[in-house]
DNA sequence: GTTGTGTAGGGAAAAGCCCGGG
DNA sequence: GCCCGGGCTTTTCCCTACACAA
């Protein structure tokens, strides 16, 4: 049950403040241009500039050798003759106080210099990189030697501060200098809009209503309810305890502390609202809380986290209510009552335009937001919306900065728990993620994935459809059955193919199953290779492919047929989709519904065998078949409303398939009887666009009329209705009732006489068929 | 270009919690 | 006052697309 975030034995650990340094700053920068507590005047090109020595010793290696010591102390006055142009200069103390480094193509070599000068090596590498990027475009490479300004007069001393913690690394800065995008007027917006965000907690404080609507109903500073967690401490829910806190109290929290609780009472909350500027933190709609808050924090400070925090023992009396079945314990009854689903798997709540179940009402209704489009949270820095708050919350660390994530082992700080998971593993070097087909192995899931798409998923697509192109031109007697054949061997193998691979990894081990599948793979190239386009006579006159796509959108029959596949692929899936919700509905259990859709998916691959042999036995135009496949799919769809009996619906289910299955192959067999082999590339690509468009709205469409009846009876009668509708347009393609004799007929005769397709085809059977 | 790594957005499951009604 | 269930809030986890650098 607890969260595996937090590390064993952790009780706590030091919680990192990431804006802080930067307020720290912003406020020394005031304090300089305001001329208050600035100890040094910088004569640079005669000009005098105010600053503070310790914040020039803490960003200049030069200026540490000249301040440290006694010598440094009585320097009022610094003139810096022969040193850096004041040009050069002003925009390195700006930086030096803001993190902001101006640059551009005139300045950028003076600032070069000075910050040489001043041993600032991070501000020299930016510009080394900003000047090299603007000269580039003229193709003129510039190396750093030189651009080398005359060396510095005096060498950084071993003490001087370490350029990684005494001078501010400037990446992202140096980086959208170098982009030319220097522009003082709208500064980095992560940089400056801390104030911002301090306003949308305020905001959320005060209830105002819309945005923060979830957080801000919650009460204020609840002290008798303990804080369960470092998120509910950095919510801006719990912020209210921001007066009377300080910093330095605060910066100190656990972050253990998900799970467990506290014997010291409500623990320290908010870490955004320490500096608040005096005339937001008069906009307070709450007091602050009482002492409460406060002794806590005291307890949490001196104790330094690790002492003055016991996480109690996960008393039973907490959790009273436990499940039988998981022993998982529950504070509330109700609880254990909704839990009680996770075992039976019922999900009553339905989502009336997607289908999708869910055991929990509020969860259908966080569901059906994404169809509303409704994003009740808004992020007042950025103005992006979002759906749940917790993305809210998660996003607005974007603007703070907080990394609340640190790796226990290297100290790196992620502001994602997911990324902070995925980072251990560099650390334990696990790899969890593998490939079975190549036994490649991955420690990011997206890896696994974007593997798989490239390497086999693209490969495989790429194949299907050229390869059923290729058949129908092969193969004119036996088209059908090619066409079976092969569907069947695309289902089989993708069923095959895991277990096949699982035992060669077992035998040979990855290297040698890799080795096994790469070969087994050579010889589909080598199959490939033999697959050689057939340059067929009719293929001259057919012309290019936008020739061929303006000629088959306007051929009639190719658009029909078009327009009935469509129809068929709109009901053709709908059981694949509904038909365990149905049998859900009907009082089934989850598992033997999904099992029946498996017995459905087997009967399937049968009959795609089965018709491409029936294809080619069956005498007369492949197009009635196709009529007579879908009619009969049409019509199981439509009965599975009036089934209750469970053999009764197994009986549909394996009718449903085989004839859904018998179904497909024929359907493509029909498109180059059509259009003729020659644009058959063409005609196969458009009819699988085109359908596709069907197979999409199906399923949506099926689930809302569900929803209009409460029911799944009318979705499996619109289904078959479009499967009938669709051997309706069928009929009307040419030649449907032409009675050719039976045995010598062969399917390109059909061609030959079809209107759009003049061209008598070769014999080809000799090649075909080798 | 590939590979490894980190970031942000978004969907969902499930527990926590509040509150009104009986 | 107590209990119960409905419904909202929180927490946690997961997936995915993408950026970026070696
Ligand atoms: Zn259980
Ligand atoms: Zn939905
Ligand atoms: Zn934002
Ligand atoms: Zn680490």
């Amino acid at each position: 049950m607890g969260s595996t975030a937090a590390p064993e034995g952790a009780l706590g650990y030091v919680r990192e403040f990431t804006r802080h340094s930067s307020d720290v700053l912003s406020n020394l920068n005031e304090l300089r241009l305001r001329g208050i507590l600035t100890d040094v005047t910088l004569l640079v090109g005669g000009q005098p500039l105010r600053a503070h020595k310790a914040v020039l010793i803490a960003c200049s290696g030069f200026f540490y050798s000249i301040f440290r010591g006694r010598a440094g102390v009585g320097v009022d006055v610094l003139s810096l003759p022969g040193g850096p142009e004041a040009r050069g200069f002003a925009p390195l103390l700006d930086f030096m106080y803001t993190s902001r480094l101006r640059l551009s193509p005139a300045t950028a070599p003076a600032v070069l210099a000075a910050a040489t000068y001043l041993q600032m090596e991070h501000v020299v590498q930016a510009c080394h990189r900003f000047i090299q990027a603007s000269y580039e475009p003229l193709g003129i490479s510039l190396r750093p030697m030189e651009a080398e300004p005359p060396r510095p007069p005096t060498v950084p001393p071993p003490g001087s501060p370490r350029r990684s913690e005494g001078h501010p690394d400037p990446p992202t800065e140096s980086r959208s200098c170098s982009q030319g995008s220097p522009s003082p007027a709208s500064p980095d917006p992560k940089a400056c809009n801390w104030k911002k965000y301090k306003f949308i907690v305020l905001n959320s404080q005060s209830s105002q209503a819309g945005s923060l609507a979830g957080e801000s109903s919650g009460q204020p500073c609840p002290q008798a309810r303990l804080p369960s967690g470092d998120e509910a401490c950095s919510s801006s829910s719990s912020s209210s305890s921001e007066e009377g806190a300080t910093p330095g109290l605060q910066s100190r929290l656990s972050l253990a502390t998900t799970t467990a609780r506290f014997k010291c009472g409500a623990l320290a909350n908010n870490s955004y609202l320490f500096t608040p500027p005096a005339q937001e933190t008069s906009k307070q709609a709450h007091p602050p809380p009482g002492s409460e808050c406060l002794s806590c924090q005291n307890c949490e400070a001196v104790a330094g986290c690790s002492s003055g925090i016991e996480p109690l023992a996960p008393g039973d009396e907490d959790k009273p209510y436990k499940c039988q079945l998981c022993r998982s314990a529950f504070r509330y009854k109700g609880n254990l009552a909704s839990h009680r689903t996770v075992h039976t798997g019922e999900k009553p709540y339905r989502c009336s335009v997607c289908g999708a179940r869910f055991n929990r009402p509020a969860n259908l209704k966080t569901h059906s937001r994404i169809h509303s489009g409704e994003k009740p949270y808004k992020c007042e820095t950025c103005g992006s919306r979002f759906v749940q708050v917790a993305h809210l919350r998660a996003h607005v660390l974007i603007h703070t900065g907080e990394k609340p994530y640190p790796c226990p082992t290297c100290g790196t700080r992620f502001r994602h728990l997911q990324t902070l998971k995925s980072h251990v593993r560099i650390h334990t070097g696990e790899k969890p993620y593998h490939c079975d087909p190549c036994g490649l192995h991955f420690r990011h899931k997206s890896q696994l994935r974007l593997h798989l798409r490239q390497k086999h998923g693209s490969g495989w697509a790429l194949t299907f459809t050229p390869t059923l192109a290729c058949l129908s031109r092969y193969f004119s007697q036996r088209r059908s059955l090619a066409m079976g054949l092969a569907l069947t061997g695309v289902g089989i193998s993708s069923f095959a193919f895991a277990p096949l691979f699982q035992w060669l990894l077992n035998n040979y081990a990855w290297r040698g199953a890799l080795l096994l599948v790469s070969a087994l793979s050579l010889h589909l190239v080598a199959c490939g290779a033999l697959l050689r386009p057939l340059s067929l006579t009719e293929d001259t006159a057919v012309g290019g492919p936008w020739a061929q796509i303006t000629s088959l959108l306007c051929h009639g029959p190719f658009l029909r047929y078009t327009v009935a596949l469509t129809l068929i692929n709109t009901g053709y899936f709908i059981p694949y989709v509904h038909l365990v919700a149905h049998l859900q509905d009907l009082g089934w259990d989850p598992l033997p519904a999904a099992f029946l859709l498996s017995v459905a998916a087997i009967s399937d691959l049968v009959g795609r065998v089965a018709s491409g042999w029936l294809g080619d036995a069956v005498p007369g135009p492949v197009a009635r078949l196709l009529m007579l496949w879908t009619t009969l799919t049409g019509v199981s769809l439509a009965l599975f409303p009036v089934a209750q009996a469970s053999t009764t619906l197994v009986v549909l289910a394996v009718a449903y398939g085989f004839t859904s299955g018998a179904l497909t192959p024929v359907a493509f067999s029909v498109i180059p009887e059509l259009v003729g082999t020659g644009r058959i590339y063409c005609g196969l690509g458009l009819v699988q666009m085109i359908e596709s468009v069907g197979g999409l709205l199906g399923a949506p469409l099926s689930g809302y009329l569900r929803d209009v009846t409460g029911n799944y009876t009318a979705s499996f009668v619109v289904a078959g209705a479009f499967l009938l509708a669709g051997s309706g347009v069928l009929i009307t393609l040419p030649h449907f009732f032409s009675c050719i004799s039976l045995s010598t007929s062969r399917p390109q005769d059909l061609v030959i006489e079809a209107p759009d397709t003049k061209i008598p085809l070769p014999k080809e059977e000799g090649l075909g068929e080798n």
